[in-house]
DNA sequence: CTCCTTGCAAAATCTTTGCATGCGC
DNA sequence: GCGCATGCAAAGATTTTGCAAGGAG
């Protein structure tokens, strides 16, 4: 069956936490509750590997450099999802069909990246410098806009390597 | 075996051609031979429909959308990627995992698009309006820099209908 | 005539679903 | 104890590969 999950307004009573890893895992753990999901080590093993490693990576990715005993994928799929419906995980796609996932301490908060075509490096860039693009949806009558601006390249090392 | 194809410059002799659907498959037909391609029944059909209703699609909408004799979703598999190689094809990823694909006349030519997240209309946006985004990149040191800027949010329609 | 393209069958992947058991709270 | 979470098995869907026959140039 679809998996329902109660879509209550996300908590923000520990939105300023600190930056540490750890903090950042009981800050996702309230959010969890927040929407009836439980704590489990499962649950916590993928957000610590997402908080630490930090960069979107694809399910394989994410599968491999778990600990063998929580490999199975259909708990990966269904853990995925359900972070990802309640915002504390972030989809990208990368134009090769294959989506990556990363963690988002906020669910408003986002930035973009810059993907190397050659290696696959990602690299994260502040958002900040950036102009208020969702005016321009807005502008056409559209509401709730979101959007998801990637860069694709040659990285420095790629590019000195190809020459 | 994995398809090769010569990747060599696309030509631009049609560059400036008219914008009549004709004349974008001429020209698309060129670019094919270019790369040596050859102009079949699958690819014209496959061609034509993209050229004259503009708008990514998914291989599910393409395939449906075809001619029954050349449903075969393993030639449909293949060229498209073919023109995606090449270039005649660009392939956009939404958030939700499906690949959609639309007719680029040009290959440094793109838009970008504003999808709404409830009944999946997609808006093209002119990018003339947009930065010269690319330069973000490459005050990184990346080369050959291109972007993906998608919009999403729930359209007029759609919203009038869920108030 | 040659090489590219196609369609079929089958394999390999990837993703979802049902269900019984286990576990957080 | 209740209800969500997990793991297994199996079904479903998607994508890739091999190969022989057909068709474009």
């Amino acid at each position: 069956m679809k998996r329902k999950i109660n879509l209550r307004k996300r908590s923000n009573a520990l939105a300023h936490a600190s930056n540490d890893y750890a903090a950042s895992l009981e800050e996702a753990c309230v959010t969890m509750r927040s929407f009836g999901l439980k704590r489990t080590h499962n649950r916590e093993n993928l957000l610590r590997f997402l908080i630490e490693n930090h960069g979107p990576f694809s399910k394989d990715e994410i599968k491999k450099a778990l600990p063998k005993d929580d490999l199975d994928s259909v708990t990966l799929y269904r853990n995925l999802a359900s972070f990802e419906e309640i915002g504390l995980v972030r989809r990208s796609e990368f134009g090769d069909g294959i989506s990556r996932y990363e963690f988002q301490a906020h669910p408003d908060e986002h930035h973009h990246h810059i993907v190397c075509m050659s290696c696959r490096k990602v690299d994260s860039l502040d958002d900040c410098a950036l102009p208020k693009l969702d005016a321009i949806g807005e502008m056409l009558g559209y509401t709730k806009v979101r959007h998801s601006l990637e860069f694709f390249g040659m990285c420095r090392d790629c590019t000195r390597k190809s020459t």
